[in-house]
DNA sequence: CTATTTGCAAATAATTTGCAGCTGG
DNA sequence: CCAGCTGCAAATTATTTGCAAATAG
């Protein structure tokens, strides 16, 4: 996604164009694997030097109510942000803490006819994502899903 | 599970029988949905008005590190504790703050067989949960699946 | 212009730590 | 006994808030 498009997310959003949403915005499409807040604020600072960590904590947060962000807790109950909206599954690497994502539409409809044929009562379902835990056996190198 | 079975849990554990133990473990077993040290801590001070929260912190990281219980983070990015240690599915209620067991053997072979058949290389997977979060309807009311 | 947004510093929430005294085996 | 546990208070970490100054539209 280039500026122009995100001036135009940010508008639709009835949000202000300030440089500081578009560098953060952009930051989190660069940083794969969901960072938190201070990684968002370690990665735009040393272009953004002015910027403070509270401004990328709200600026954040305002994308989460706008819609325009997912926030997800990793095993360790930090927040992650994620510029990734459709549902999807998750990878956790518990010695690298990644979280790596993992889009499988035929994963997901698998589950969600299973799910079907169960009944779940008084329950609006909002989403579902499989949380795979493991350990990158080699830290060095990706994982990866063939 | 009774108390000298948790007292022979804790022993095969090289762990010493405590006072505090015994009831930071019966509460996890009493307290349904995953209960947070907070929880734990103020459903045992009625009984146990001299324990101090930090010792059913340092105590649940105990029990975690022995392998008795599980610690899980919820959405809002806080520690939270089961006692049940078999792979299960979590049911998140995101308006209720509950954690709502899901076993569903069937659901879990399904998944894993699915899993089987595509590569997920440099990955030792520990365990996988799906999780499931949305409302509940009636927050008077259970969620149950039939 | 003016409603929003930002940056700072202080506040809060969740969890951890250091250490002196207590206690189970 | 004495290694391991507990309770207290202080420290740390992640996140939020209040408010005055800056700025987008």
């Amino acid at each position: 996604m280039e500026l122009t498009e995100i001036k135009e997310q940010l508008t639709k959003a009835n949000l202000k164009v300030t440089h500081q949403r578009l560098v953060v915005y952009s930051a989190l499409l660069k940083l794969e694997n969901h960072p938190s807040a201070e990684q968002v604020y370690e990665f735009v600072k040393p272009d953004n030097p002015s910027i403070s960590l509270a401004t990328v904590y709200k600026t954040l947060e305002t994308f989460v109510q706008k819609g325009l962000l997912n926030k997800v807790s990793s095993p360790e109950g930090q927040m992650r942000y994620d510029p990734r909206l459709k549902d999807h599954n998750h990878i956790y690497c518990l010695n690298t803490k990644e979280i790596i994502d993992y889009f499988d539409e035929d994963l997901n409809n698998l589950i969600l006819d299973f799910l079907k044929s169960k009944h779940l009562n008084n329950l609006r379902i909002k989403n579902i994502s499989l949380h795979i835990k493991g350990d990158k056996i080699d830290p060095s190198k990706e994982v990866s899903i063939n």
